[in-house]
DNA sequence: GCTTTCTGCCATTGTTTTGTGGCAATTTAG
DNA sequence: CTAAATTGCCACAAAACAATGGCAGAAAGC
């Protein structure tokens, strides 16, 4: 699995950048947001998986953020987990009430974080988002984990798919080794850069016709391209 | 690429050892202190692109070093990863608090190590999203590894690449041999002073019409120029 | 439980790239 | 014009790099 994309939308640095290496640590990859406005313009770069969210923040209030991304259709699914001081912890109905999925109070640990991010993400799962990556006469359905060349359906694994997924999703560019590991295997996985030429050996036989368009830069890593499909 | 340099801040000098031996067998350079004063004075020498530092030290402790650090403008960008004891886990608030930019418990995995050390190293190098060259109807790009000649994909190697990307990124200028060793080959590498000319013939073979971009300059070293095409 | 599939890794093989010395061709200096 | 210096070019061997087939352990499916 990618790893998953967390966005911390906290106002004190120190905190915000806390959290952010505890989660990184847990294999999420973190985004941090010290306001409002940068969390809007984070969230329409890209979806994150989760939020979490500041209950105090400077200018718009952390409700109202909840309140407005469960009323939008695009980041209605999106769990939010709000950050409470003790003392607030009263109010926190008003922030269910906007939309939040869970709230955890400050000081928290690390490990309740931690659980409480998992729990969440658990519970809202069920609805993969449906996107599909087309390359040339290839098709790549992430919610059918199908794989389409030339109307025929192809057979691959689950480390083949994940990495034709990335191929796809970055096309006409060099991933060397390292990085393929880390955003195809993940960043805490430790395996020899080589096991990544025999995944893609893997990969272009299961793709049969369409395996060339899996290139070998040599001395650099590979690249998917459509231009090398003859 | 120059091989990364890393600071091993750690006074247990088994360790320190073990963990330096490891590094530079995945082609890393480390440097060994033992304690606060002595990595400071290897940070005066030179700057590390990575500094791994244990949490517990005999005087200056880790977390104070890592402010000390963060506090500089010089060293402030440098990547610290704090070394800990399973047992002082629940204290990294404090060293993440200090500026570490991720932690590892010991005792650890060297996979595990040096992953940590990638990711580390990446979040503070982001990628180029694209980076292309243009001279006249040349065309090189680093992210997709890739050089154009009005339009056609040309094919060249690993060295001539690095040269030619080196060339069009300081056009219109002489490079001698030995600039250009210490450029494209690199600072610490023993290589004759021809070799260069070889491999300039090898870039212009591979370039075909656009090789005469590459020019001789007597005496001096080579040139590339847009006016040479004629 | 028992298969079957999938994974990571290794040893081997095959291919490309690289560095070098020697020599011819060319230029420069005297 | 000759000698020295400089560059181009070639062939070869070594090194680096990638592909491949096989294997054992792990995970998933039955």
């Amino acid at each position: 699995m990618t790893s998953l994309r967390v966005l911390v939308v906290e106002d004190e640095p120190s905190i915000a950048e806390l959290i952010a290496v505890n989660l990184r640590h847990n294999g999420f990859s973190p985004t941090i947001a010290f306001d409002g406005m940068a969390a809007q313009r984070e969230i329409d770069t890209a979806l994150p998986d989760v939020i979490l969210l500041d209950w105090m923040l400077p200018g718009q209030s952390g409700t109202a953020l909840a309140r407005k991304w469960r009323a939008n259709a695009l980041t209605q699914a999106i769990p939010i987990l709000m950050l409470t001081a003790r003392s607030d912890e009263s109010d926190m109905v008003q922030g269910l009430d906007a939309g939040a999925d869970d709230y955890i109070l400050k000081p928290f640990s690390t490990q309740e974080l931690m659980a409480r991010i998992r729990a969440v993400m658990r519970r809202r799962f069920p609805e993969a988002p449906s996107d599909t990556v087309k390359v040339g006469e290839l098709t790549l359905d992430a919610s059918t984990h199908r794989v389409l060349f030339q109307g025929a359906e192809l057979r691959l694994g689950p480390t083949e798919f994940k990495l034709l997924q990335h191929f796809m999703r970055n096309p006409e560019r060099v991933h060397s080794r390292a990085s393929l590991l880390d955003k195809v295997w993940g960043e805490q996985v430790y395996i020899e850069e080589r096991t990544v030429d025999v995944h893609v050996k893997r990969l272009r036989e299961s793709l049969g016709a369409a395996g060339a368009m899996v290139e070998t830069v040599r001395g650099a890593g590979y690249r998917f391209s459509a231009a090398a499909l003859a």
